[in-house]
DNA sequence: CCCTCTATCTCGGAT
DNA sequence: ATCCGAGGTAGAGGG
């Protein structure tokens, strides 16, 4: 087969069957640490804390910039095999058509070979910037939920009287009372609070001392800026922070025990 | 950049900025259950049993024949996104240059949405055939250690005499005791025996026999053909089949618990 | 280095 | 279907 590729953007390709060609590709692409995806027919041996061999098949082989090597199957969520990022790798030709590709790890002492007997494509990935962030996250709704169910996660004997309560014009996130039986309005951000926050709230505040209200106010948020912190301390507003893998956690477990009693309802296994 | 590709087998590439040619080629693929590699600029977000964002960066993104979803960053051992083969995946394309790649996964409710900025390349494996077996297993030099230290996995109250025990010109595996005292020749295969590991091990009992041993023969291995195990019944060979799984098991905890007292006793900490 | 706990754990086996 | 246990678990957090 012949093919033309245009318009390649950080991508290099290498095919044939000059298993010295390949290998240089390969080498090269270790050496500067890029990223690389070989798809071909291999056997693999693994010794280390355990001991494998993966007969010959086709299969995708990845290796990281950080060395990390992954041998998948063509199904399957888990490799096959595979070899952490602190190891050492080399590529040698064996034979004609054979690719020997070898992963070693220090400590523990493991020994990762693939041996192509073909290799159907090499793919070189280089240039690739991966700097976006990853977060497993609530969403203020949900945040909110959860207040709402476990209010002592922003103070010790709080009570919520009244969910988005309404003052004049606005709405506050929490009408409550704390243990003393005095009246709280509680805004809460799943965002770092800035001024702007402390300023919202203090309207609320505000508003509600207008109608004789004898009221404070907590601002729950997972972070403060330097100068919403300031802000809040000279207006008398408390600030809550609240720990986004905990609150992720607890998210996660209400999720899972939800869901549980919902197919008990549902299946009619309720014993109400 | 422009190449030519040469030699190429059981692969398909597509590349360029019209989204709906790479997604034309890339619902092809999913189709016909082709396996899937698409490297390009991307974000994704899931829900489902838990909720998280990805922000933009470059990716990999492997869809499997049996439509696992895998999103790999350009390090790391592990998937930052995934979703399991049972999912129903859709591609289309938003907007101009986007393309997005949805997995919704029936039960538990889970969404797995990849919205690509830039597609780099998209490689398509057909035709890929993978029927090796994979194995984790123990050889006969270790599954032979194992029962030197745990002969009772042989037979209850078995005692090992010696190892290698040689009789005339023949080396048998193991030379015993078992509980009444009487002499056992026991011969260890790491693979299913056939008839021949019966008759090698009669030879040795007629050997022992000859030299006036009263002595019975055992046969270990993983399994047995039905013509061997027939032949041993009519020779009055015991058969001891082994579970591999259970004997790896017992190799990998050995293993464990001799590196750590190797350990210690190199560390100085045994306390001898 | 170690140990302990977590995980969108996954995967397999048994019920 | 669910529950249970193992995994070359890997990875994070703490000492």
């Amino acid at each position: 087969m012949f093919m033309v590729v245009d318009d390649l953007k950080k991508i290099d390709i290498a095919t044939g069957s000059e298993a010295d060609k390949l290998a240089a590709t390969i080498k090269n692409a270790l050496d500067k640490k890029h990223l690389l995806v070989i798809i071909g027919r291999c056997s693999v041996d693994y010794e280390g804390r355990g001991k494998s061999r993966l007969e010959s098949g086709d299969r995708i082989v990845i290796v990281k910039q950080d060395g990390s090597v992954l041998v998948h199957r063509p199904v399957g969520f888990a490799p096959v095999n595979w070899q952490p990022g602190s190891a050492r790798i080399t590529i040698r030709v064996t034979g004609g058509r054979g690719l020997e590709l070898v992963s070693v790890r220090a400590s523990p002492r493991e020994i990762l070979r693939v041996v192509f007997e073909d290799v159907y494509i090499v793919i070189v990935g280089f240039g690739l910037s991966d700097a976006g962030e990853f977060t497993m996250y609530v969403d203020e709704e949900e945040l909110k939920n959860i207040i709402e169910k476990e209010p002592s996660l922003v103070e010790e004997g709080l009570r919520i009287v009244e969910r988005e309560y309404r003052i004049g014009d606005f709405y506050v996130d929490f009408y409550a009372k704390d243990k003393m039986n005095n009246d709280v309005l509680i805004e809460v951000k799943d965002e770092k609070a800035g001024v702007g926050s402390v300023v919202q709230l203090y309207k609320y505040l505000l508003e509600a001392q207008r109608r004789n209200m004898k009221v404070r106010g907590i601002l729950v948020s997972v972070g403060f800026s330097r100068e919403a912190a300031m802000l809040a301390e000279k207006l008398g507003i408390k600030r809550v922070e609240i720990n986004p893998k905990e609150i992720y956690a607890k998210y996660i477990e209400e999720k899972r025990t939800g869901e549980k009693s919902l197919e008990r309802f549902f299946s009619g296994k309720n014993d109400n």
